[in-house]
DNA sequence: ACGATTTTAGATCGATTGTGTTAAAACACA
DNA sequence: TGTGTTTTAACACAATCGATCTAAAATCGT
């Protein structure tokens, strides 16, 4: 065989997701990238491809966990709408612990590299298609027990929630403020409620 | 006095916006904004100072015409809630005739440059800060004359259109898809409808 | 018509970009 | 121990970046 690779990929690949995500793609130079992962940029080249590559794999494994996350939340043990109020509650207290303002790398993708790469633009797609799809059959699951509201259907909630989700996103890197974040998601909980719940 | 200049400042910032607006700051030279400026670099950089003058001047006229737009919708004389729903609608309107799907360039501004960038950090929130406010009142008025729900704050529904507003932004440069955008604003409207109102 | 002033056009600066090369070093297997 | 393979380190490539310089051209007030 070969010489084994003295980085641990694992590691090395959270330092560029780091790096990427706070600084986006343009403003990250393959330099940067290097130095931050504590590797050559031969290393770097051999290992990974090019650039565009490393932020493919970046981006990618960034939306694996991301997905995951979010289908934990919507489609757990929990009842639906605690999930949706959990998943809305986790996003706005990573935003206002998250100090360096990163905000989401997909979203950030979807504005920066997304609009000029068709590659990139379906991934992103994609992403923002099965959130959708999460909270659509997290909000049909809460009509049929009930527990949310039957007044709108659990198509255009979904797409409400999706874009309330994306807002929050685009909030969170330039006024990732407590009582903006919480006062925004706080009329969705009540638009979800059902009519039969009464309050307290 | 001097020689005068020979290009029309309004149609080159024209220029420029549509350029940063399409291709974002970063992937936008210095070069690309002089031809399609229809100048040469020393002209740009005699009239406008720097690249980064140049896309703080292209921001503030971009950012003035929106907010006036804003306020006209909002503040106007439009009953409140058709005045948001006129703004909504135009905003959806906009993005499904974008064929270049170039989004919001303050909303592009606030995830590629803002981060980065204090001042333009600072453009960026105040946008925000007014556009919220503008919402705010349209839905004060409109609870004011019993055509909107008083369920909730003004503050956040105000918060709630905003996050939408961005979210929309967010979905028209990467899935301007009719459904998708007329699906997410129908439930806000919803939301806003006063009880005493019946449908029909 | 003249001098003052400013915009042009074109070339070019040093720095940095993404990417590649070369050769030495390090390991696995025989 | 030797052979083969791969990673490493360092240097460097062509291209492009933002920015500037010089000098010619153009227009004003007089």
């Amino acid at each position: 065989m070969s010489r084994p690779r003295e980085f641990d990929e694992q590691a090395v690949l959270d330092a560029a997701t780091e790096w990427f995500w706070k600084n986006g793609y343009e403003a990250t130079s393959v330099r940067d990238l290097a130095d931050r992962m504590g590797m050559t940029t031969a290393s770097l080249y051999n290992a990974f491809g090019d650039k565009r590559a490393l932020y493919r794999l970046v981006l990618d494994r960034y939306a694996s966990v991301a997905l995951r996350r979010c289908a934990d939340a919507l489609g757990g043990n929990m009842p639906p709408v605690r999930g949706i109020e959990h998943f809305f509650n986790t996003i706005v207290e990573d935003a206002l612990n998250d100090r360096l303002h990163k905000g989401c790398l997909v979203v950030n993708t979807s504005l920066e590299v997304a609009p000029h790469d068709a590659d990139f633009r379906e991934v992103v797609k994609q992403v923002f298609v099965r959130i959708e799809k999460y909270m659509r059959d997290c909000i049909t699951a809460g009509q049929l027990d009930g527990t949310i509201s039957t007044k709108q259907p659990a198509d255009d909630l979904a797409r409400l929630l999706l874009g309330a989700l994306l807002g929050l996103r685009v909030l969170s890197r330039t006024r990732p403020d407590a009582e903006l974040l919480t006062g925004l998601v706080r009329p969705l909980f009540l638009l979800l409620q059902s009519e039969k719940v009464v309050a307290g």
